[in-house]
DNA sequence: ACCTGAACACCGTTCAAGT
DNA sequence: ACCTGAACACCGTTCAAGT
């Protein structure tokens, strides 16, 4: 009597191979509904995700989902918390307490550049997933190990993460432009500061005089003068008793 | 033989006067476009507005909508210039040019929040449209005629401006949820410090000791914090010969 | 008890067919 | 030449009906 598949091995006709999912099936979970997200995103972006897209990848229906996200926002604001998990955590024993956290800075963009707009849906400002509140500890740590008032910490944090945000947002939507990389980027800059220059020199003089300058400086560049505007700012907090009581040094 | 129509002072009877639209129909323009998009969004938010939504309320299908904008992106930047267009422009006659800075991001964070969440559709750095433009004219003047180094001043209001729209569209989320005054949020803010200050206290030890701290200051205070963080900052510029080559006082 | 197919109420955009 | 109804290819979310 045969058996009633085919021996091992005789190779699965393909017609039947490409029935199957190239991945086991595995039960479905949280873990396993961010694992196929995830993949989605870096692959198509934050517009190629949809709730019906992640459950065709994981061979069930849309519906399904919903067993363990409330809805796409939820989904995604937990997809955003596992990324963030990737960031090297700030260490409050470094000697030089401004460069870790400037380092940390650059290494938190650098991880959301990684995941091509993923990064537009963060929004608030109060940390609550588990990796942003591991995050938060440990820059908490540093800035107040520094000596920088807790006010000013609470309030300096948000607006650190604020302009890593921003600034990561507006590098992924280069790279979704096309322009991977700062040359693919110069042709358009280049317009834009054409554009400037033919301006009417009498209503926009400072524009048409700053069209070279105002697409001056890479996307680095610009990152460390915001950086550093920030960082600098709050050091000189250190020691002070706050931001609206203590006069800070002019 | 009667009139066609009635008289003029026989009021038009209701179910004829609900076929009417009610406003008289203007010939489709962009312009007629915007204000109808604009009322949405004032009405319903970001969420509330579709391309066949603002059609309907033209009285026309959203296949005629493709004859004055692209697609939906570029109408909603037209609309979000439209909007700016409403802040007051800042003058480089002020006598106090710091005060007249931070004077004007407070006007232009009061525009934007004044329209639900229409920043959110607010992105690239480089302006280019005719109000966009205007601003930045007018704000480069101060910054110029302040002696800040023009590549300073260039960075300094992208970084100024990603500040204001990144607060207001903070606003704006607090208001979509119902939290219109401070008052409002309280008790939902209350709810995030408790869960602070109940996580384990061993692994979180310094946000277990700021959670009254990080809900602390409203969103006025800490707007306030950030654009004098950055604006100060920027003064320091002034009379230096740009951001990365003549060092800044420390 | 858990899962999901099908339905509901929408989308942005295109284009053939009308005036 | 201009306009648009209808179609295309999607959405997020719900829920009745199945196992």
């Amino acid at each position: 009597m045969q058996p009633a598949g085919p021996p091992a091995d005789i190779p699965t006709p393909p017609w039947r191979a490409s029935k199957k999912r190239p991945t086991a099936r595995q039960p479905l979970s949280a873990e396993a509904v961010l694992d196929t997200a995830l993949r989605i995103v870096d692959r198509d972006g934050l517009d190629g995700i949809s709730m019906r897209r992640v459950a065709q990848e994981l061979g069930t229906g849309a519906a399904s989902l919903y067993a363990y996200f409330a809805n796409k926002d939820e989904l995604l604001e937990q997809l955003l918390d596992r990324v963030i998990g990737d960031i090297p955590l700030p260490s409050a024993e470094a000697a030089d307490w401004i460069a870790e956290v400037k380092e940390s800075c650059w290494e938190s963009r650098a991880v959301f550049v990684a995941h091509r707009d993923l990064v537009k849906v963060a929004r608030a400002n109060l940390p609550v997933g588990p990796n942003s509140l591991r995050y938060t500890e440990a820059m908490l740590a540093v800035l107040r190990g520094a000596g920088i008032p807790d006010r000013v910490a609470a309030w300096g944090m948000d607006q650190l993460s604020l302009v890593i945000v921003a600034d990561a947002i507006e590098v992924s939507i280069h790279i979704s432009r096309g322009q991977q990389t700062e040359a693919d980027a110069a042709p358009w800059l280049a317009e834009v500061s054409g554009y400037y220059a033919n301006l009417p020199q009498d209503r926009f003089p400072n524009l048409v005089a700053m069209a070279p300058v105002m697409i001056e400086g890479s996307g680095d560049e610009r990152f460390a003068f915001a950086i550093d505007l920030m960082v600098d700012g709050l050091a000189r907090y250190v020691g002070s008793d706050g931001p609206n009581s203590g006069q800070v040094a002019a």
